[in-house]
DNA sequence: ACCACGGATGTAAGCGCTTACAGAGGTGTC
DNA sequence: GACACCTCTGTAAGCGCTTACATCCGTGGT
């Protein structure tokens, strides 16, 4: 608390070796391969740490071994569920495999391209999502050598890319709100802001166009709850008329239900409503609200294998990976209460 | 792809060097001071730099400079907002002051104490949520020097620890539904599980105190949904009485909430709920559910300062610091619509 | 009794940076 | 013209580990 402490700060592989009575070698193998040093030997080191509470200090050893044993994660940010779950996977799968976590939050950082190069410098390979890194910057990472694989981004050649299905699920979901016989359907969100939206309404126009129907321009509007309820106030004056509502994530059609139903109107009735995730709150509102849930650990945990994978000198995988995603109906578009459970959570 | 890479993963200070003809320190100087080295000299370094793919690896800066510029954080899991929230506000300071974050997540983990030991071999200080990591594993790391924060944990002399208030706002809080003429108030969630409960727990018995009540025993649950839904069924088999339930957190009281209504009865006519946390979905749900908002962004950017400051030879700090939360009143709760809008979230 | 061999340990050469210190030119002053 | 000063750059000594290679010693075979 006040001179300088002799134990910790100070201790290292030398005064391990010393109280010991070997030579730093001995140390070095006790930590990494026990098996080879005499059981003797080995506990009056492994004593020797305890003393000195002795912790290595790891830029030594990746200085030595030549790579950091972490890999990198870039999010935009961390709020809902979604990133959090991306995350979840990520750590488990990496930790398993040996690797520590480095983790930069794309928002809050005023010089973005700055960090991540700062980023690069400390680990072995870098996961990144969607499109939150600019392009140079990605190619700087490898360059210098370094994987990098982009989630549920655009797919570019020579950058494994891993997504969850869009399309097809997008698809099938509007076919469904079209069997209800709705006629007029809306997509609620701005197709350009990602990859997995312009995917989602690439779907909503395959439905159509497969009934011969015309699809509707979407409505492009940001993500936020915010412009979920904005979007509902302009419906309620009748500016957008719909009697569906395909919304691109769950906080847009929830924000936007909420609005309509404090409003007077009745989901579904009036107007039905979907989303994508399969947030918390889907299931608690009333009606419940239908959506897809896309296997969002499973892509954290697949990045990170593919991650460590090709630090191991793996081939790069040049078509994009993409895990299936499963629609989970509630009353939100229609369908009768108690028609199809909803499974637990994974 | 098939031969080694000549740029990228081969370029170190010497290449760099070399190839803008001078020598590593003045590459090592435009890094670090750019002012101090001449402008022509500088130019063809950064152009060496970009021609080559350099990065550099922190590992050998570490090792130089001895210190690692990363903070570690250890966090049970995110599942939910609240560990979200928490790691955005450490992860933003831990930014803002130049260092990484390195995440470990401590379910999944096999075996934490090595992983925690792990971490401390690459980090300068490490912060720790609640009561996580095993007390020895935090000795450990304080002994090699290195700082450590606990937070929303149990305070412990000697090492730092910060947390939101509990107590007095839970005491409102039972106060606020007692003078919505609640007789019979029970408290859901177990008060050994962590200090913060058990803080909310002291509240609860406090403000039945001052009135001369005497306060229920808590209900003794974990904090998941299922854990909520199963109480609720007890609750209608008429094992458990009450006209109001203070729960430990939101997720309780949401599930709770809903199974009471699901089953026919009115919140908060027949039962009034109120909750912790203000998740999302309490804004959603009808009635509004009444809960207590903590600054848990905020408790993340403190631990990442303090961290920050100790290593950098700041003195422990040894009572607790502990940041003001404020109750967020809506209609589970008993209160009339529009009474108190709710504030935006920060 | 001698030798080959294998297991346990030590020696020493890096890994790629930072930085104190020294040296080399230029300028300005008297 | 000599000298004191700057400014800019180079030299070299680590930082704390890992690991190939050398060494030492005890065994067992013959």
């Amino acid at each position: 608390m006040t001179i300088a402490r002799q134990t910790g700060s100070g201790a290292t592989i030398y005064s391990v070796a010393e109280h010991a009575g070997v030579s730093i070698a001995t140390v070095s193998r006790v930590i990494q391969r026990p098996e080879v040093v005499a059981a003797g030997t080995r506990q009056r080191v492994l004593d020797a740490i305890e003393t000195l509470s002795y912790v290595p200090v790891s830029a030594a050893r990746s200085l030595a071994v030549r790579h950091h044993e972490a890999h990198g994660l870039v999010l935009p940010e961390l709020s809902g569920p979604y990133y959090a779950e991306l995350l979840m996977g990520f750590e488990a799968r990496a930790a398993e495999l040996g690797q520590s976590v480095i983790l930069l939050l794309a928002d809050s950082k005023s010089d973005l391209p700055r960090a991540v190069r700062q980023l690069a410098t400390r680990v072995d390979a870098l996961a990144v999502f969607g499109e939150v890194v600019d392009q140079p910057s990605v190619q700087r990472v490898l360059q210098a050598g370094k994987p990098v694989v982009v989630i549920a981004g655009e797919h570019r050649a020579g950058v494994e890319s891993i997504a969850a299905e869009n399309t097809s699920s997008a698809a099938q979901l509007t076919e469904h709100v079209l069997k209800h016989g709705r006629k007029r359907l809306l997509f609620v969100g701005d197709p350009d802001a990602a990859p997995d939206i312009s995917g989602r309404y690439a779907g909503f126009v395959q439905a159509h166009r497969s009934r011969r129907r015309k699809p509707a321009d979407p409505v492009r509007i940001a993500f936020r709850e915010n412009d979920g309820t904005a979007f509902a106030d302009r419906m309620l004056t009748g500016e957008h008329v719909a009697d569906a509502l395909v919304c691109a994530n769950d906080e847009l059609a929830l924000s936007i239900m909420t609005r309509l139903q404090d409003a007077g109107h009745s989901v579904p009735d009036d107007v039905a409503v979907v989303g994508w995730d399969d947030v918390m709150t889907s299931r608690y509102v009333r009606p419940g609200l239908t959506t897809v849930r896309q296997p969002v650990g499973g892509l954290g945990r697949l990045a990170a294998e593919r991650l460590h994978e090709l630090v191991s000198g793996g081939a790069v995988n040049d078509d994009p990976q993409v895990l299936p995603t499963r629609i989970v109906l509630r009353q939100s578009c229609g369908c009768p209460p108690g028609g199809v459970p909803a499974p637990p959570r994974s």
